[in-house]
DNA sequence: TATTTTCAGCTTGTCTGACAAGCAGTCAAG
DNA sequence: CTTGACTGCTTGTCAGACAAGCTGAAAATA
């Protein structure tokens, strides 16, 4: 491919750091935001102000605006408003949980594996939770666990209970990073599952069941007792998916 | 890719609440991509095309794709160029670190949590590597273990080897899962505590201890002690980040 | 005076039209 | 066969327009 009398000589296009006016923007006010320059709370200027201040169209504002909504940085988006976009405050959390629904579900994991990996976190989670508790947590997994005690509940009831269910469990393990993480492998599971769970044969005796897990596993958290809180936990878990995996 | 027997998907505009369009439109393409309807390195249409099939003006989906693109998971956002955005391929991982990234430096997660968050993930990693090893990973472990013994190394070298160690390790316990979440965690604490590692008093002296330690997993693991295995990654990842915090 | 109504002025959301820069193919001239 | 011009696309950016909604102040009313 190279004749004998010619050297091959490369020339490498140096690009100069060209990147779209609306993605330098949102960069220069992530690190504003990022670095405490504008703090948590406040208002930003309007888009024309900003556009102004800046010298770029209101459309760039806009842009770099999404984009640190995307993000998370910026409050708005989820619904039509006339309030001025401010720093946000929590929002950031559920960002970072879609984010990484977007790679489990982009990666084409095995559900096994989901699973897998949501019975270790779930699992150290109750562990450390049995350890030294985060007594506000408890006291949620506890009302959650009696809403699901009441009778005849139907179906998104129980379902929205057991959700806070465990989540108010991994976070009385006082770790943050596990009830979003959980949260995050929770809704990439049941993506996974499809929604059409609620059609098992005899939902309320599994209702039924699935809740004196839950009172099983919170006494074993109450009293002290890692390694059976584990083990319930464990089998919980598994045996949920796997009975609902071959129906 | 475009043959003529291809029929191109065609999108459709639903909106649901008071949403603002822009964001339907991006929650609209974006469930289109994660359920695989256009699969990963397509191209999308043009912006002109998708907003006529979707019958929105242009800015209207340059705000979606903003958004999109800052999630990772539509290509572009870092170059200015002509080319179509595509369905991106890998960058939703870099995405989510970023996005936990944000989380942490907003103080919204303690480092200690997301270390902590490690130490289970990887040890439960180890323990199933132990069990039933992966041996293509396996190898891939000691090869990067060997680079990590060769003398004078440099410390980029030595980092990307120990990244490639641990990931390697990850894969060996067959969970697709783990490896995938240790990176996104790997690289949000990493970023969080800065990449000044070079700064250390005894280079050469710590990238010693640590491939020793590397070592004594990896032959843990190869073992099947599982067990030892746990307790020694869990003992290398807590006393290294130890060290890092407060030197 | 106190309360209600009205209204001007802002904001965001959206659309349209315009232009520059750059890539890709075509097609003719050398 | 190479070269160059040309055409048609793309993205990036801007400017201007308009609707809808909020806010605060002035004006009208009780």
């Amino acid at each position: 491919m190279v004749e004998p009398g010619k050297k091959p000589v490369r020339f490498a296009l140096r690009v100069e750091d060209r990147l779209p006016l609306s993605v330098a923007v949102s960069r220069q006010l992530r690190e504003a935001i990022v670095s405490g320059k504008v703090s948590v709370g406040d208002e930003l200027p309007s888009e024309k102000e900003l556009g102004e201040q800046l010298k770029v169209g209101r459309s760039t504002v806009r842009e770099a605006l999404r984009i640190l909504q995307a993000q998370g940085l910026v409050s708005g988006g989820d619904t039509v408003s006339t309030q001025r976009p401010r720093v946000s405050r929590d929002s950031t959390l559920s960002t970072a949980a879609q984010a990484i629904e977007n790679v489990v579900r982009l990666g084409q994991i095995p559900l096994d594996d989901l699973v897998e990996l949501r019975v270790v976190i779930e699992g150290a989670a109750v562990e450390s939770a049995a350890d030294e508790p985060d007594d506000a947590a408890l006291i949620a997994a506890r009302e959650a666990l009696e809403t699901m005690q009441r009778p005849k509940l139907d179906v998104e009831t129980f379902r929205a209970a057991d959700i806070l269910f465990h989540q108010s469990l991994a976070a009385a393990s006082g770790n943050a990073a596990f009830p979003l993480v959980m949260g995050v492998l929770r809704s990439a599971i049941s993506a996974h599952l499809g929604e059409a769970l609620d059609k098992v044969p005899h939902v309320q005796k599994t209702m039924a069941a699935l809740t004196r897990e839950h009172a099983a596993i919170l006494e074993a958290v109450a009293r002290a007792h890692r390694k059976l809180a584990r083990t319930l936990v464990t089998e919980h878990i598994r045996g949920f998916y796997a009975g609902r995996r071959a129906p």
